[in-house]
DNA sequence: ATGGTTGGTAGCCAA
Protein backbone atom coordinates (compact mmCIF):
# COMPACT_ATOMS: atom_id res chain seq x y z
CA UNK A 1 0.00 0.00 0.00
CA UNK A 2 1.42 3.42 -0.95
CA UNK A 3 0.06 6.16 1.32
CA UNK A 4 1.38 10.01 0.01
CA UNK A 5 0.78 13.77 1.98
CA UNK A 6 1.44 16.77 0.24
CA UNK A 7 0.82 20.59 1.61
CA UNK A 8 -0.31 21.37 -2.31
CA UNK A 9 -0.78 24.94 -1.30
CA UNK A 10 -4.03 25.70 -3.11
CA UNK A 11 -5.96 22.59 -4.51
CA UNK A 12 -7.34 24.17 -7.62
CA UNK A 13 -4.60 25.91 -8.43
CA UNK A 14 -2.80 23.09 -8.73
CA UNK A 15 -5.39 20.20 -9.41
CA UNK A 16 -3.36 19.39 -12.93
CA UNK A 17 -0.17 19.51 -10.66
CA UNK A 18 -1.81 16.83 -8.42
CA UNK A 19 -3.39 14.71 -11.09
CA UNK A 20 -0.03 14.56 -12.89
CA UNK A 21 1.19 13.05 -9.43
CA UNK A 22 -1.36 10.57 -9.26
CA UNK A 23 -0.55 9.24 -12.41
CA UNK A 24 3.00 9.17 -11.66
CA UNK A 25 3.23 7.90 -8.31
CA UNK A 26 -0.58 5.56 -7.89
CA UNK A 27 -0.75 5.97 -4.16
CA UNK A 28 -3.32 3.80 -2.80
CA UNK A 29 -4.08 6.64 -0.20
CA UNK A 30 -3.07 10.69 -0.31
CA UNK A 31 -4.09 13.02 2.09
CA UNK A 32 -3.73 17.39 1.55
CA UNK A 33 -3.32 20.66 3.21
CA UNK A 34 -3.82 23.58 2.52
CA UNK A 35 -6.29 22.87 -0.04
CA UNK A 36 -7.81 26.39 0.99
CA UNK A 37 -11.33 25.62 -0.22
CA UNK A 38 -14.73 25.79 1.08
CA UNK A 39 -15.97 22.24 0.18
CA UNK A 40 -18.62 23.51 -2.75
CA UNK A 41 -15.75 24.53 -4.76
CA UNK A 42 -13.19 21.24 -3.94
CA UNK A 43 -12.47 19.31 -7.52
CA UNK A 44 -13.75 15.97 -6.45
CA UNK A 45 -14.46 15.08 -9.79
CA UNK A 46 -11.43 14.90 -11.50
CA UNK A 47 -9.83 13.26 -8.52
CA UNK A 48 -13.07 10.53 -8.31
CA UNK A 49 -12.38 10.20 -12.06
CA UNK A 50 -8.72 9.45 -11.30
CA UNK A 51 -9.23 6.50 -9.10
CA UNK A 52 -10.01 8.03 -6.15
CA UNK A 53 -13.88 7.36 -5.61
CA UNK A 54 -13.44 7.30 -1.42
CA UNK A 55 -12.96 10.92 0.04
CA UNK A 56 -13.41 13.19 2.54
CA UNK A 57 -12.38 16.51 3.68
CA UNK A 58 -13.12 19.56 5.45
CA UNK A 59 -12.23 23.25 3.96
CA UNK A 60 -13.24 27.14 4.71
CA UNK A 61 -12.04 30.04 2.16
CA UNK A 62 -8.77 31.47 1.94
CA UNK A 63 -6.83 29.44 3.76
CA UNK A 64 -6.65 25.79 5.52
CA UNK A 65 -8.08 22.89 4.34
CA UNK A 66 -7.63 18.79 4.92
CA UNK A 67 -8.08 16.14 2.97
CA UNK A 68 -8.10 12.85 2.02
CA UNK A 69 -9.18 10.36 -0.73
CA UNK A 70 -8.32 6.82 -1.89
CA UNK A 71 -9.38 4.01 -3.75
CA UNK A 72 -9.16 1.74 -0.64
CA UNK A 73 -12.28 1.89 1.62
CA UNK A 74 -13.03 4.75 4.05
CA UNK A 75 -15.06 5.02 6.84
CA UNK A 76 -15.73 6.91 10.36
CA UNK A 77 -14.53 10.57 8.85
CA UNK A 78 -14.10 12.61 11.93
CA UNK A 79 -13.24 16.33 11.70
CA UNK A 80 -11.55 17.96 14.92
CA UNK A 81 -12.05 22.11 15.49
CA UNK A 82 -8.96 22.74 17.74
CA UNK A 83 -8.18 25.50 20.07
CA UNK A 84 -11.72 26.96 19.94
CA UNK A 85 -11.74 28.03 16.63
CA UNK A 86 -12.97 26.95 13.63
CA UNK A 87 -9.70 26.15 11.38
CA UNK A 88 -10.24 22.93 9.19
CA UNK A 89 -6.69 21.40 10.41
CA UNK A 90 -7.35 17.87 11.43
CA UNK A 91 -9.70 15.42 9.95
CA UNK A 92 -9.27 11.47 10.20
CA UNK A 93 -10.86 8.34 8.39
CA UNK A 94 -10.48 4.77 9.19
CA UNK A 95 -8.87 3.06 5.77
CA UNK A 96 -9.49 -0.55 5.54
CA UNK A 97 -6.85 -2.30 3.68
CA UNK A 98 -6.76 -6.05 2.27
CA UNK A 99 -5.40 -7.13 5.54
CA UNK A 100 -6.26 -4.79 8.00
CA UNK A 101 -7.85 -1.36 8.92
CA UNK A 102 -5.60 1.50 10.08
CA UNK A 103 -6.82 5.13 11.62
CA UNK A 104 -5.58 7.90 9.56
CA UNK A 105 -4.89 11.53 10.73
CA UNK A 106 -4.36 14.37 8.52
CA UNK A 107 -2.80 17.35 10.27
CA UNK A 108 -2.25 20.39 9.46
CA UNK A 109 -0.18 22.48 12.61
CA UNK A 110 -0.66 26.37 12.63
CA UNK A 111 2.83 27.37 11.20
CA UNK A 112 3.05 29.84 13.92
CA UNK A 113 3.56 33.35 12.71
CA UNK A 114 7.35 35.06 12.87
CA UNK A 115 8.01 35.80 16.16
CA UNK A 116 8.63 32.60 18.30
CA UNK A 117 7.48 34.89 21.47
CA UNK A 118 4.97 33.10 23.86
CA UNK A 119 3.28 36.74 23.95
CA UNK A 120 2.42 36.16 20.23
CA UNK A 121 -0.72 35.07 19.37
CA UNK A 122 0.04 32.56 16.13
CA UNK A 123 3.11 31.28 17.93
CA UNK A 124 1.00 30.80 21.04
CA UNK A 125 -1.81 29.07 19.21
CA UNK A 126 0.73 26.62 17.30
CA UNK A 127 1.99 25.76 20.77
CA UNK A 128 -1.13 24.82 22.39
CA UNK A 129 -2.14 23.18 18.98
CA UNK A 130 0.56 20.54 19.75
CA UNK A 131 -0.39 20.40 22.81
CA UNK A 132 -4.00 20.02 22.54
CA UNK A 133 -2.74 16.82 20.11
CA UNK A 134 -1.12 15.25 22.61
CA UNK A 135 -3.51 15.55 25.53
CA UNK A 136 -5.95 13.95 22.67
CA UNK A 137 -3.72 11.36 21.78
CA UNK A 138 -2.63 10.23 25.13
CA UNK A 139 -6.30 10.48 26.88
CA UNK A 140 -8.46 9.15 23.53
CA UNK A 141 -6.12 6.77 21.55
CA UNK A 142 -3.48 5.42 23.61
CA UNK A 143 -4.82 2.12 24.07
CA UNK A 144 -5.37 1.81 19.98
CA UNK A 145 -2.88 0.25 18.33
CA UNK A 146 -2.75 0.52 14.13
CA UNK A 147 -2.32 4.60 13.33
CA UNK A 148 -0.93 6.34 10.91
CA UNK A 149 -0.52 10.50 11.34
CA UNK A 150 0.63 11.74 8.37
CA UNK A 151 0.62 16.06 7.26
CA UNK A 152 2.52 19.34 7.62
CA UNK A 153 3.24 19.61 11.66
CA UNK A 154 5.42 22.60 10.49
CA UNK A 155 8.29 21.79 12.88
CA UNK A 156 11.36 20.08 11.91
CA UNK A 157 12.25 18.26 15.18
CA UNK A 158 15.89 16.46 14.19
CA UNK A 159 19.51 18.87 13.95
CA UNK A 160 19.29 17.33 10.44
CA UNK A 161 16.02 18.22 9.29
CA UNK A 162 17.01 21.95 8.88
CA UNK A 163 19.73 23.20 6.57
CA UNK A 164 21.82 24.68 9.69
CA UNK A 165 20.62 23.94 13.68
CA UNK A 166 22.34 26.84 14.94
CA UNK A 167 21.28 29.63 12.38
CA UNK A 168 17.98 28.14 12.95
CA UNK A 169 17.38 27.59 16.66
CA UNK A 170 15.73 30.98 17.20
CA UNK A 171 13.52 30.31 13.80
CA UNK A 172 10.04 29.60 14.04
CA UNK A 173 10.00 25.84 13.22
CA UNK A 174 13.11 24.34 14.82
CA UNK A 175 12.89 26.45 18.00
CA UNK A 176 13.59 24.47 21.56
CA UNK A 177 10.37 24.78 22.79
CA UNK A 178 8.79 23.67 19.64
CA UNK A 179 10.98 20.40 19.37
CA UNK A 180 10.00 19.91 23.20
CA UNK A 181 6.44 20.02 22.66
CA UNK A 182 6.95 18.38 18.95
CA UNK A 183 8.82 15.41 21.21
CA UNK A 184 6.46 14.93 23.64
CA UNK A 185 3.49 14.88 21.21
CA UNK A 186 5.86 11.95 19.37
CA UNK A 187 6.06 9.81 22.43
CA UNK A 188 2.23 10.46 23.19
CA UNK A 189 1.25 7.24 21.65
CA UNK A 190 5.16 5.77 20.84
CA UNK A 191 4.97 6.83 17.52
CA UNK A 192 7.21 5.74 14.79
CA UNK A 193 8.76 8.06 12.23
CA UNK A 194 8.65 6.08 9.21
CA UNK A 195 10.74 8.33 7.35
CA UNK A 196 13.24 8.70 9.41
CA UNK A 197 13.02 4.99 9.71
CA UNK A 198 14.56 4.92 6.78
CA UNK A 199 17.17 7.64 6.61
CA UNK A 200 19.92 8.21 9.32
CA UNK A 201 19.85 10.69 11.62
CA UNK A 202 23.42 12.24 10.32
CA UNK A 203 21.72 12.58 6.98
CA UNK A 204 20.12 16.10 5.87
CA UNK A 205 16.39 15.49 5.16
CA UNK A 206 13.37 18.73 3.77
CA UNK A 207 10.65 18.77 2.53
CA UNK A 208 10.16 22.27 2.28
CA UNK A 209 11.67 25.22 0.82
CA UNK A 210 10.62 28.90 0.90
CA UNK A 211 9.47 30.83 -2.15
CA UNK A 212 11.81 33.56 -1.21
CA UNK A 213 15.13 31.78 -2.23
CA UNK A 214 16.40 32.50 -5.44
CA UNK A 215 17.66 29.60 -6.37
CA UNK A 216 16.02 27.03 -3.73
CA UNK A 217 17.47 23.76 -5.14
CA UNK A 218 21.21 25.17 -5.49
CA UNK A 219 20.84 26.98 -1.98
CA UNK A 220 19.15 24.30 -0.44
CA UNK A 221 18.20 25.44 2.36
CA UNK A 222 15.26 23.48 3.53
CA UNK A 223 13.00 22.08 6.53
CA UNK A 224 12.11 18.84 7.30
CA UNK A 225 8.18 19.88 7.85
CA UNK A 226 5.78 17.15 6.52
CA UNK A 227 5.80 13.63 8.63
CA UNK A 228 4.20 10.39 8.38
CA UNK A 229 4.10 8.17 11.53
CA UNK A 230 2.78 4.87 12.51
CA UNK A 231 2.27 2.97 15.70
CA UNK A 232 4.76 0.22 16.44
CA UNK A 233 2.48 -2.23 15.04
CA UNK A 234 2.53 -0.79 11.63
CA UNK A 235 6.55 -0.91 12.02
CA UNK A 236 7.54 -4.37 10.73
CA UNK A 237 4.71 -3.45 7.21
CA UNK A 238 7.49 -0.46 6.58
CA UNK A 239 8.61 -0.89 3.13
CA UNK A 240 9.95 2.47 1.48
CA UNK A 241 9.97 6.54 2.10
CA UNK A 242 10.12 9.12 -0.49
CA UNK A 243 10.97 12.61 -0.90
CA UNK A 244 9.99 14.04 -3.76
CA UNK A 245 12.03 16.85 -4.12
CA UNK A 246 11.09 16.78 -8.22
CA UNK A 247 7.94 18.14 -7.70
CA UNK A 248 9.56 21.17 -5.70
CA UNK A 249 10.85 22.10 -9.45
CA UNK A 250 7.75 21.54 -11.19
CA UNK A 251 6.00 24.82 -12.70
CA UNK A 252 4.30 26.96 -10.30
CA UNK A 253 5.19 24.10 -7.54
CA UNK A 254 3.95 24.10 -4.34
CA UNK A 255 6.89 25.35 -1.59
CA UNK A 256 6.34 21.95 -0.05
CA UNK A 257 7.32 18.57 -1.42
CA UNK A 258 5.18 15.36 -1.84
CA UNK A 259 5.86 12.63 0.96
CA UNK A 260 5.40 8.87 0.59
CA UNK A 261 5.64 5.67 2.46
CA UNK A 262 5.13 2.47 1.25
CA UNK A 263 3.70 -0.64 3.28
CA UNK A 264 4.10 -4.10 2.91
C1' DA B 1 20.02 43.78 9.97
C1' DT B 2 17.04 43.36 6.07
C1' DG B 3 14.26 41.72 2.43
C1' DG B 4 13.36 38.34 -0.29
C1' DT B 5 7.93 35.00 -2.75
C1' DT B 6 3.37 33.03 -3.19
C1' DG B 7 -1.88 32.37 -2.79
C1' DG B 8 -6.44 34.07 -1.81
C1' DT B 9 -8.84 37.78 -1.35
C1' DA B 10 -9.97 42.57 -1.64
C1' DG B 11 -7.63 46.89 -0.77
C1' DC B 12 -3.87 43.05 3.25
C1' DC B 13 -3.46 38.57 5.75
C1' DA B 14 -1.34 33.87 6.11
C1' DA B 15 2.37 31.13 5.02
Amino acid sequence: MRLLTWNINSVRLRLDLLTQLLEAQKPDVFCLQETKTPDEFFPVEALVAAGYKHHHFTGMKGYNGVAVFSKLPLSDPQIYRRCGKNDCRHISVKVATKDKTFELHNIYIPAGGYEPDLNSDKFRHKLDFVDELTRWFTQERSAKSSMVVVGDLNIAPLDNDVWDHKKMLNVVSHTPIEVEKFTKFYRSVGWVDGIRHFVPEEEKLYSWWSYRAEDWNGADKGRRLDHIWVTKDLKPALKNQQILRAVRGWQRPSDHAPVILDFK
